[in-house]
DNA sequence: CTTAGGG
DNA sequence: CCCTAAG
């Protein structure tokens, strides 16, 4: 019986669990001290070229450098110590390696205290003096919004710890290192989304985006601002490798109607989503998600969406465990179309591999579903019996 | 925060 | 994909 409770999980070797509970010195020995140092150096050296650096302050609109620059970065790091994961006989051993690699960074990240450490981010206009001709510093931020508010005095007051604090390197590692999933996203996607949103919010000045960032992340129920937070962040991922995105919105989203034109002081605004709104935020699932979905539910269990993203689709960042539930959803319901209307190519199943829906009713069968419940599935006579029979539990 | 469910 | 309720 492995780790998850599964007899096809893989083994974590000691060596792992050292790491995950142990002392990262001990693991990793003088390696780690190496690394840092070249980090440090990363950090440091002034003679890096301006992409690199502007985009690291988030001031560069030429992100795509960036990413480059984080690849060689993250590249540098040396992941032998990192086990074979193993055990996973099927497609997604690759990514789930990737995945753990990026929790090892982003441990290694968390590990120097955040990044105001190394970062500085209370004192920008250091990093300015150091590193860049004041003069460049300015021309940058000019080119930005014009700077009508006199920003590029980035003296330490005007920073909110709140904001700087947002700017996070972990979340550069995990956003900007392109990845597998991210080579989906095509620079003409990029180039549509910030003509379609960009054009208005672009003539604004930086601190219009700042001011409205904090009240928006201010007033906000709890619950909200999860959600909010997560929109924030694929909406980033989105725009590929922008290295920090300002925009506190993606546009006027949402359409009101009244419900009641007599009562004004209710509230009773009910927010309609046209289908076009809605399609905004969805990016279609290749079939080596599909697969890996799959995957994931044969190694951890349907339900345990958490698991699954956080070993399958780690690298995928647009990928929440709703989503990945939702797709599960919606693959079942595929699976049983296809099997009733076979030759129909019009099934909502026509470019999903055969092999995969087969697997996909192995699956389902295997593990009875919880929203089994109508609504997702026509009930007929037909499939009752072969359902039924399949319903049994398998503990 | 996670999941289940409904939209 | 979005939103919310419930644990």
């Amino acid at each position: 019986m492995g780790p998850f409770g599964m007899d096809t999980t893989p083994e974590f070797p000691d060596t792992f669990a050292g790491f995950k509970s142990g002392s990262v010195d001990e693991i990793l020995g003088h390696s780690m001290e190496d690394k840092m140092s070249d980090m440090k150096h990363f950090l440091m050296d002034p003679n890096h070229d301006n992409t690199a650096v502007n985009s690291f302050l988030g001031l560069g609109m030429e992100n795509m450098g960036l990413s480059t620059k984080i690849e060689e970065f993250s590249h540098g790091f040396d992941f032998s110590f990192l086990p074979d994961y193993g055990g996973l006989n099927s497609y997604s051993t690759k990514d789930v390696e990737a995945g753990l690699k990026f929790d090892i960074l982003d441990g290694f990240l968390d590990g120097v205290d955040e990044v105001e450490d190394i970062y500085a981010s209370h004192d920008l206009s250091s990093i300015g003096n150091h590193f860049l001709p004041e003069t460049e510093v300015k021309k940058k931020v000019s080119e930005l919004d014009g700077d009508p508010y006199g920003l590029v005095n980035l003296s330490s007051e005007s920073f909110s710890p709140g904001i700087s604090g947002s700017i996070g390197l972990s979340e550069w590692s995990k956003e900007t290192v392109p990845h597998a999933e991210s080579q989906n996203v095509s620079s003409e996607k990029f180039k549509d989304s910030l003509d379609s949103n960009g054009s208005e919010d672009d003539k604004k000045p930086l601190s219009t985006f700042i001011g409205s960032w904090v009240k928006r992340g201010k007033n906000r129920k709890k619950n909200l601002l999860n959600t909010a937070c997560r929109r924030l962040d694929s909406s980033r991922e989105r725009m590929s490798c922008v290295s920090y995105d300002f925009r506190p919105r993606k546009g006027p989203m949402k359409k009101y109607i009244h419900t009641s034109t007599e009562n004004t002081f209710s509230q009773s605004y009910t927010p309609i989503l046209t289908r076009s709104d809605r399609r905004k935020n969805q990016r279609m699932w290749t079939v080596d998600e599909v697969m890996k979905l799959v995957d994931g539910i044969s190694h951890f269990g349907v339900g345990k969406w958490t698991d699954i993203k956080n070993h399958f689709f780690h690298s995928a960042a647009h990928r929440t465990p709703v989503d990945i539930r939702d797709k599960w959803r919606n693959l079942l319901k595929a699976s049983y179309n296809d099997r009733e209307a076979e030759e129909k190519r019009k099934s909502v199943a026509r470019s999903i591999p055969k092999e995969i829906l087969h697997r996909v009713r192995e699956l389902a069968s295997l593990h009875p579903y919880p929203f089994s419940k109508s609504s997702c599935f026509v009930h007929d006579s037909s499939r009752s019996r072969s359902t039924s029979r399949k319903k049994k539990k398998r503990s």
